[in-house]
RNA sequence: GGGCCCGUAGAUCAGCCUGGAAGAUCGCCUGCUUUGCAAGCAGGAGGCCUCGGGUUCAAAUCCCGACGGGUCCA
């Protein structure tokens, strides 16, 4: 067998490939095995005995593989932020070639070293039922890696070298060569392929080793896994290897979490008064962390199957537990890890920058916590999280010293998030009191708890419990929630159509204050008309497009909107359209495109105000620009106040004032990355491998495509116009530049004029006669309402009433009355018994009649009522002992003595 | 990006389904009781029922929209 991935390296170091006997894969070893190496089909076999011939904890092990790497020939690159903002695809930063895609892999920008290494801090919350309970996963981990990127110019080093490498380093940290295995496994992922291959020792998967050179083509030649690719012309050397395994593999505990985080451990274990228990049940978590590496299993379906599978297993191997013995030890010690690894995540969300927010990477941050306070409480230290977090950023102070000059805005949102989960909870105690009072909680309750109020089925239990009253929780609860989410998705059309010529020159970027230019036509078809180059500015990136005209001959056309498609710009345009050929001269509404290019300045200058008032975590999470204004929506994780708003303002106008200049300039991507680093695209994921940079030197450079005024001066007054909350975590600010920002203020300063002089005083006295007006008119109400039931009584003694049979009837045409008036004598009257009243009243052209009776006679005002207004043509009705309605006032006297007809 | 829940007195909420006089509890104020406090008793103040449209003779209640909050999913 010498097929697979048979390399050199295999040969000349003794290897050899064999088939496992249990999975069947193919695998390289240098001594002849009967199984692979990998779970499930072996056990752990380094817990107690540790792989390399020094312990080492996360610092020294991730020096020792960067500095192999610097030894040999690879240059280091610093980590990227946990949240993946340069993409559009993913959150998080899920694995260190993350970092790369999709710009690099694809081949449109270089890589920033090649060949490089990296540790890089990665996010995974897909297994986050299984983090504390399996021993071995993390939802923060390190994925160190070395990556050659080869082109068909330019090769590095491709799969032997690779391995070599890997091998090496492991070797040289004491690891005896006969102890790995490397089994060929092909990788599949996110449109990429290769071959692959999974280095094992002691049952351990250390690292993947990817050779990614095939992309997905359905009219591929060859077959991964069921999905059709196409070789690459590229080929990326991918690796990746878990700096948390290399430390656990180094030191042999029974559980990742000991190894990497052993002082967070130990703090929390004493806080939380588990000494005893992590000290007596050393063999069952061993034990049990062997098993669930077996075992691979799925936390997220049935736990108590689950965990009888391992009892059963345990008490094979000696133990004698029962199901609940096992259960009481084993989970305040899986709560334990699960929170000393989610307040790590926590410290890298938020010190890279995560605002906590009901959508996307916001709400993953404040899931994530939410999680751990509840665990956190199941151990009896409910307020432990901030202290949790503050161990976590003060640990990676050396290598990550940008943790610890975060580490006040970490906590601060921190603490305030725990503050909003205090609220939630403490409204969800009530809806449950509630729920019970009213009739129980049944499944339905349960799912709309969780849903519409944030309650897991657990709290609500222990909330009932506190009632006295128990709740089922369903199996497969996570289930049904996804079931109700299910009609969600909705398609979203896309229409496009090509034009079929040569991209468009933009000669906007050349002159941003040029207005008029001449141009041939490509192309003119149905309202569209393509130049070879353009000065009109396409929509994009929030900004509207440009508008003006064409003119040629002696006709001439207006642009009313110009769209990009794909690298052709075309304008729309109302009127004749000129022939293809025909040379034509645009000219820009130049009121237009100014004012334009003032916001998106503005638009910048806003977003450096507000960073650095507010803080680094101030990111922009949209924008558009108008002529007449503009918004700019940012992350933060408190509403704007009036005194910041006017910080900001105040900051801009300044900057304004500083005449700063305006620079644009073209980078690779790979020097724009080096020059200004991630904060450069604020607008999203960069979409070319040009990038555009827009700078107002020692104040704010972004990637951006848009146009801009040259000095800040042009934009000459910025005025904010309000603030709104788009999301939780998200302050939308809405602005006027130029002219504008000098017409809001005269409409705000007309509206206020507008208010004094209807309040007949002078403005400066306005919000205090105001005050006044409705406190006094406040008083007023009341007092017309005290003097209505005066009234109402008055009249009642006064108003005669007629006997028919055993009733007291009293009718009576008011004419113009107070409505509030009447009901009120209706009231009085109908307090005692055996009275019947009906009352008409007008006011203007509009009549009301009122009948109502005395409650326990046996009459019926409501259909007596709407049967004597329907022979007059109108209608009313209402309850047995109250009826209102309406008629012309010519009839109320008519409709009165009707009811009294009814009576008698 | 999508779904769901909520907005009524200073606070917490009921009333909305099934349209027809704005409610409860706590808190607040006054008086009585008490050496004082807590409490008890009696009385009282406090509401543009978030806003804007629509339906209706009639809207806190039904419908549409906006605003404000909460929450789940991707």
């Amino acid at each position: 067998m010498t097929e697979g991935l048979s390399l050199s390296f295999f040969h000349d170091s003794g290897f050899t490939r064999q088939a496992c006997a249990k999975c069947n894969c193919f695998f390289w070893s240098t001594v002849e095995r009967e199984l692979c190496g990998d779970a499930p089909c072996v056990e752990y076999s380094f817990i107690g005995k540790p792989l390399f011939s020094k312990a080492m904890d996360l610092d020294e092990a991730r020096e020792s593989f960067l500095n192999f790497f610097d030894m040999h020939n690879h240059t280091r690159v610093d980590r990227a932020p946990v949240v993946a903002r340069w993409r559009n695809d993913i959150y998080l930063s899920i694995a260190s070639i993350a970092v790369f895609q999709p710009h690099v892999t694809s081949g449109s920008s270089k890589p920033p070293e090649n060949p490089l290494a990296i540790s890089q801090p990665c996010i995974r919350l897909n297994d986050l039922e299984s983090v504390g309970r399996s021993g071995r996963h993390l939802t923060t981990f390190e994925m160190m890696a070395h990556h050659a990127f080869n082109t068909e110019d330019e090769k590095i080093y491709w799969q032997n070298r690779t391995v070599e490498l890997c091998h090496e380093f492991y070797t040289s940290l004491g690891l005896k060569g006969s102890k790995i295995t490397y089994k060929e496994n092909p990788w599949v992922g996110g449109g990429n392929g290769g071959e692959a291959l999974e280095v094992l020792a002691g049952g351990l998967e250390l690292a993947t080793l990817v050779f990614m050179d095939l992309e997905e083509d359905p009219e591929g030649d060859i077959e991964l896994k069921g999905i059709k690719f196409k070789r690459m012309p590229r080929s990326i050397v991918d690796t990746g290897y878990g700096l948390e395994r290399l430390v656990w593999a180094s030191q042999g505990t029974p559980t990742i979490y000991e190894s990497v985080f052993p002082e967070a451990v130990s703090l929390l274990t004493k806080k939380a008064g588990l000494e005893e228990k992590l000290n007596n049940s050393g063999s069952l978590i061993s034990e049990n962390a062997k098993l669930c590496g077996v075992l691979s299993v799925d936390y997220g379906s049935d736990l108590t199957e689950l965990r009888e599978l391992v009892l059963e297993r345990l008490n094979s191997l000696g133990h004698k537990l029962t199901l609940s013995e096992f259960t009481s030890t084993i989970e305040p010690l899986e709560k334990l890890f699960a929170i000393v690894d989610h307040s790590r995540a926590l410290a890298f969300m938020f010190g890279d920058g995560i605002v906590p927010s009901n959508v996307k990477a916001g709400y993953l941050a404040r899931m994530v916590l939410r999680r751990t306070i509840l665990l956190l409480k199941d151990l009896g230290v409910p307020d432990m999280l901030p202290e949790m977090v503050e161990y976590h950023i003060d640990n990676f102070a050396t290598t990550y010293p940008e943790l610890e000059s975060n580490k006040s805005h970490i906590l601060d949102m921190v603490n305030l998030e725990v503050e909003r989960f205090k609220l939630t909870l403490e409204r969800g105690r009530r809806a449950v009191k509630r729920a019970i009072e009213s009739g129980g909680i049944n499944q339905d309750r349960l799912l709309e708890l969780y849903d519409s109020q944030g309650l897991p089925p657990s709290v609500v239990s222990d909330f009932a419990s506190e009632q006295g009253y128990q709740v089922e929780v369903p199996d497969g609860f996570l289930a049904m929630v996804a079931d109700r989410h299910q009609g969600d998705v909705k398609f979203s059309k896309k229409t496009t159509f090509l034009i079929d010529v040569e991209s468009t020159r933009l000669d906007f970027y050349e002159d941003m204050e040029k207005r008029s230019f001449t141009s041939k036509v490509l192309f003119s078809e149905d309202g569209k008309v393509v130049l070879e180059n353009t000065l009109f500015y396409p929509e994009s990136g929030g900004q509207l497009s440009d508008i003006g005209t064409i003119k040629w001959e002696d006709k001439e056309t207006k642009v009313v909107d110009v769209k990009k498609i794909g690298d052709v710009v075309v304008h729309h345009v109302k009127g004749t359209i000129p022939a293809v050929g025909t040379i034509i001269s645009g000219e820009l509404d130049d009121f237009h495109r100014t004012n334009l290019s003032r916001h998106h300045t503005a638009t910048h200058l806003i977003g450096a105000a507000a960073r650095k008032i507010l803080g680094s975590h101030v990111w922009q999470a949209g924008a558009s620009k108008y002529e007449d204004r503009a918004r700019l929506d940012i992350t933060h994780h408190r509403r704007l106040t009036r005194d910041v708003i006017e910080l900001i303002e105040s900051e801009v106008n300044a900057l304004i004032l500083a005449n700063h200049p305006i620079t644009t300039k073209f980078y690779a991507r790979e020097e724009a990355d080096k020059k200004y680093g991630n904060t450069l695209y604020q607008g999203g994921a960069p979409k070319y491998k040009e990038v555009r940079v827009v700078e107002i030197p020692n104040i704010d450079a972004q990637a951006c495509a848009g146009t801009h005024v040259t000095s800040t001066l042009k934009v000459e007054a910025v005025k904010v116009l309000r603030t709104e909350r788009v999301q939780d975590g998200v302050e939308r600010i809405e602005f006027s530049a130029g002219p504008s920002a000098v017409e809001a203020s005269q409409k705000e300063r007309a509206l206020l004029e507008k208010t004094a002089d209807y309040l007949g005083v002078p403005i400066d006295q306005a919000p205090n006669a105001a005050q006044k007006f409705v406190k006094e008119w406040k008083e007023l109400r009341n007092k017309v309402s005290s003097l209505e039931k005066e009234l109402a009584s008055f009249k009642s003694s006064s108003l005669e009433s007629e006997n028919i049979g055993k009733i007291n009837f009293y009718s009576d045409n008011m004419g113009e009355a107070n409505f509030g008036e009447v009901q009120k004598l209706v009231r009085t009257i109908t307090s005692e018994s055996n009275n019947i009243i009906a009352i008409g009243s007008c006011k203007g052209d509009k009549a009301t009649v009122i009948l109502a009776s005395s409650p326990g006679l046996d009459f019926n005002c409501g259909s007596t009522l709407k049967e004597v207004l329907a022979s007059v043509g109108s209608s009313g009705g209402g309850k047995e002992t109250y009826a209102q309605g309406a008629c012309s006032t010519s009839d109320i006297d008519a409709v009165l003595s009707k009811i009294k007809n009814f009576i008698s």
